[in-house]
RNA sequence: GGAGGGGUGGGUGAGUGGUUAAAGCCACCAGACUGUAAAUCUGGCGUCCGGAAGGGCUUCGCAGGUUCGAAUCCUGCCCCCUCCA
């Protein structure tokens, strides 16, 4: 049984930064580590073959979608997410938590849990922590969240403080129920900090949740509408506040800038929607930053996106034939971008987890993020060269 | 030759006396997207001035006309399409 316990092995640090492992009973996995979302039991787009080739090792998919549809039962039925989903690594599952955030209009939170109605088809439902554990051990991922109540930037101390007293009870609900359960510890359970955007509130959050022994600790609530300096402030903060031999997760964030500035902070594990959801709308990482394959400035270039990428479109295809593939809406279009996003992010990963073991996390970075503008920096940049020489 | 239909902004296409610088869509430009209700959303798109509010100028095949007022009505001209010969 000792094998298909979870752990964590912290292996080197490089100041702030740590470079380690996580085993699970479906295989180990480096950190520092990007997660790519799959939250419908699939990655968008891409088969599970895909995503383990751009270099995926740890899926995060949802139990409040899948607990709408198909459903828990049908879903642990037909083998459970890993079976269902034919993903041969490990799972970890959101709670559901941050959906009753994100979907705000239809739900209605008390101290019990929260009340809300289906996005599907209007059908009311209760989620307590008991349930939403319940669901995520019914589903089978090798790594769960606590459910916890994530609140909106711009919250007044007041709410921000209820809801995190509230993260904190659910928190402890969750974890008895797991225990009880017999899940753990072949299946782990994440706790999530809490706190807004107020230092004391973040600082009593670390504290509440540290005291619960739980396999790994998430930074919640953050990337929500806050500003980068926030952003990276509460993460250093509430990272440093957290275990040292334990993982630190730091939910939801996954910009290619973000992860660089995470895991200088002392982050392990990372997910991101945005890699995948930005692909789909044609917008594509480069070294030098985000361009828009769709602009037309991209319709005659013979090279590919990116010159220094090893994903499959990169390798096989001009930056114009995905052009045209977005133009025509082709379905081919967003998955060659979205294999590509996710096969950036998860190679800048590769390269930071070398440079740390390699003590030069420091001076990757800053190459890294001396060279890589944000959105669409770049692109206007270049387009300005390009007019200045034309100009001369 | 006969009968009918039509010419609108980059394209398509609404509009048939004022509320129309002219719907919608496409194209184009710009922006957003971070524990995914998203292959989505937002803004701009005649031209000149203005930071903006706003104002000026020029537009609906061409030329005249009616009217306080015309893309819309009348006359002539040019062009296109369909059917019949």
């Amino acid at each position: 049984m000792a094998d298909h316990a979870f752990s964590f092995e912290l292996q080197h640090t490089d100041g702030p930064a740590r470079a380690g492992e996580i085993r699970t009973p479906h295989g180990p996995a480096p950190t520092p580590l990007f997660m790519p979302v799959a939250t419908q039991a699939t990655v968008k787009g891409l088969t599970p073959e895909e995503v383990s080739e751009v270099g995926g090792q740890v899926v995060l998919s949802n139990a409040y979608h899948l607990y709408l549809r198909p459903g828990v039962q049908t879903v642990n039925a037909l083998g459970q997410l890993h079976g269902f989903m034919r993903w041969k690594g490990p799972i970890l599952t959101d709670s559901g938590g941050f959906q009753a955030f994100s979907m705000g209009s239809l739900r209605k939170v008390t101290d019990e849990g929260i009340r809300f109605r289906s996005h599907l088809d209007g059908s009311e439902h209760h989620f307590t922590p008991n349930l939403a554990t319940m669901n995520q051990i019914g589903l089978g991922a090798d790594i769960i969240m606590c459910f916890d109540q994530c609140i909106a930037y711009g919250a007044s101390e007041k709410e921000v403080r209820q809801a995190m007293d509230r993260t904190h009870r659910w928190a402890a609900e969750c974890h008895r129920v797991h225990r009880d359960s017999g899940a753990w510890p072949s299946q782990a359970l994440f706790g999530i900090v809490q706190g807004g955007t107020f230092d004391h509130l973040r600082d009593e959050s670390s504290e509440a949740i540290r005291a619960i022994p739980f396999d790994g600790y998430a930074v919640g609530g953050l990337a929500v509408g806050e500003d980068k300096e926030q952003l990276y402030g509460f993460t250093k903060q509430v990272a440093s506040l957290l275990p040292e031999d334990k993982p630190r997760y730091l939910m939801g964030v996954g910009s290619p800038e973000d992860l660089v500035e995470g895991v200088a902070r002392g982050i392990d594990m990372f997910d991101c929607a945005l890699p995948t959801r930005v692909a789909r709308n044609g917008a594509m990482f480069t070294p030098d930053g985000r361009i828009d394959v769709k602009k037309k400035r991209f319709s005659e270039q013979h090279g590919p996106v990116d010159e220094e990428c090893d994903c499959y479109g990169c390798a096989n295809y001009s930056a114009a034939y995905i052009h045209h593939l977005f133009r025509a809406r082709e379905i081919l279009g967003l998955r060659l971008a979205s294999a590509h996003n996710l096969r950036f992010v998860l190679q800048l990963m590769e390269r930071i987890r070398a440079s740390i073991l390699e003590n030069r996390f420091e001076s990757f970075s800053r190459d890294f993020l001396g060279r890589y503008r944000p959105t669409n920096e770049a692109s206007r940049q270049e387009h300005k060269l390009r007019w200045l020489q034309e100009r001369r």
